[in-house]
DNA sequence: CTAAACCTTCCCATCATGGGAAGGTCAAGC
DNA sequence: GCTTGACCTTCCCATGATGGGAAGGTTTAG
């Protein structure tokens, strides 16, 4: 299978799968003569794999992660538990530091009129001009 | 005020003020003879609010437009809201997305025993490989 | 034999930020 | 006056994950 459908068949589009080639996520394709890489089924799975935990927003270097331990038939699941709860915890913090901004951004909000007028406290907050919510 | 003071008293690093001067975030500095940029108490205004801005989230291009909104005495308070809507927005997508992609990772890693054992069931979501909570 | 649809590599852009090199300036202390 | 250290300058490079696009080679169908 050429790239082309390697990248529909997996979901990965090509200029990803060789950038995961560059940062040996995935092993060099093998080549035709032509120099047209070429992807076995065995390839397919490694990335849909990859396409998989992407989706689950986990980053590049905890994939190479993963990937090792799946190859790894005696890893301990705790490992790969180990990674996942990592990624959530990052995901977590995210949300938990979004939450504080909106809850900020929503008092400036609601505070603001919206309309013709040029007083807004959002700017006087911008601004650290005296008014401010924070 | 050089840029060294000039950082520390707003918040924002050198480097970035210099990055704010590059893409006309604030207007280039005055300079002394020696090239050294100078830094006014109105300068440092637009710094800080910059720098209160970056906090709250906001874009480099919207706090181009706050700016621009804070500088007009004239503005409608409502330009000012609809930016600040439009950042909310943002984030409340982000935490959505984010939320959906903990919902699945949770219940992954509470399925995983995370023990000596290699059964797991992430490596199983992730490989595509049946037995999916998919 | 040609045209379309592939493929290749290489370079560039994103966004906000920092690291670091090579070199100039300035103030304080001797 | 000279050295030293703390500044400052510009320039280039890197991040992470992704895509755009150019220039050029290959393959396949008609």
């Amino acid at each position: 299978m050429q790239i082309g459908k390697a990248a529909k068949a997996s979901g990965v589009s090509p200029k990803m799968i060789r950038y995961y080639e560059e940062i040996g996520l995935i092993p060099p394709a093998t080549r035709l003569e032509s120099g047209y890489r070429l992807y076995s089924e065995h390839d397919m799975h490694r990335l849909r794999f990859i396409h998989r935990s992407r989706e689950l927003g986990y980053s590049t270097e905890r994939i190479r992660e993963l990937l090792r331990l799946w190859n790894d038939r005696d890893r301990p699941s705790r490992e790969v538990k180990r990674v996942t709860l990592a990624h959530i915890a990052e995901l977590e913090a995210q949300i938990e530091r979004m939450k504080e901004l909106l809850a900020t951004l929503n008092h400036l909000a609601q505070n603001c009129d919206g309309n013709n007028r040029p007083h807004c406290p959002i700017l006087d907050d911008l601004a650290g001009t005296g008014n401010s919510l924070r």
